[in-house]
DNA sequence: ATATAAAAAGATATTTTTATCCTAAATTAA
DNA sequence: TTAATTTAGGATAAAAATATCTTTTTATAT
């Protein structure tokens, strides 16, 4: 559904939303470690992130990635746009060259009942509050257990 | 999430199982025009499912494809699994390596819940099954208007 | 100023998916 | 038996997604 390099991107983000802001920025090596991600596509894939003022970056040393506050307002909706681009969201489930309630297809209720829950958090949420729920519940953006206090709580 | 060719063995079959039996044999051209499907590829697909004894085919005239009794009561699950393999199907939507109850991403609750849903339908419900839903609820397999009935009806 | 660290940019490589083409084999009707 | 038709099989091509490598630019600390 999401193509790797889209999934990065959403991890990506999370990941700094948790643990990273003006005062404290993330080398592409260290996401790409904690999150398992390849490095080199990861750091194309940051480049289109900062163009899309999605991530904010600075060069040299001390520099890397975070996210201003303007940043951490965005919606995974946002990101998914920018990488994926959202044209195959509303495209039929079995490839039909239309996907509505008019012409359903054999799985087209199912599969819309789905996609309308998980566009509403994608849309509506914003990147901080899904930052927030991560930390109230426990979600996991990668399954290396990094302290998502760490960089931080200095 | 479903690759073309999965998508359109899914169609196919589902086609097939609408206006064919072992008297009324329909061929790779008819089928590719009807779905609206590259008639090449669509071949190769269809022979591949034939091996694997989901769709059955005779060569020569008034041969083609249809789908044996045998055939009608296969699921769409065993398509999926012949063409993209059903892998995909427990990976978690954002990538993480593994994905569970005990380790959920964001959106693991959500996704999930969809999952169940569709896969006991793709799990449980014969072909036959689902041919007769399409016909009952009027369901599309391609925005073409063929005869559902035409071929079958003589 | 200089050395260093880090992202930006551009070029290239690999893999997977999608699609096409050509020849062979099988079946049928005449 | 022959011509016609249709699938099977094998080779190849084109496009997209994924990944890597090298060089340049920018900022920082000393
Ligand atoms: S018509 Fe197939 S998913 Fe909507
Ligand atoms: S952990 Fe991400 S979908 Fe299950």
């Amino acid at each position: 559904m999401l193509s790797n390099a889209c999934q990065y991107a959403i991890r990506s983000i999370l990941y700094l939303g948790m643990c990273s802001d003006e005062k404290h920025k993330v080398g592409v090596k260290t996401i790409s470690e904690e999150l398992e991600v390849p490095q080199p596509f990861l750091a194309k894939l940051l480049q289109q992130l900062n163009k899309s003022h999605l991530v904010t970056s600075t060069k040299g040393p001390y520099g890397g990635f975070y996210l201003s506050d303007e940043n951490k307002e965005k919606t995974v909706w946002d990101i998914i746009l920018v990488i994926d681009g959202t044209d195959k969201f509303s495209q039929c489930f079995l490839g039909l060259s239309k996907c509505g309630d008019d012409n359903p297809c054999p799985v087209h209720f199912t599969v819309s009942a789905f996609k309308n829950k998980i566009f509403k958090d994608f849309k509506d949420k914003t990147v901080a509050q899904f930052v927030e729920e991560i930390k109230e519940k426990g979600r996991y953006i990668s399954l290396k257990k990094f302290d998502v206090l760490g960089a931080a709580s200095d």
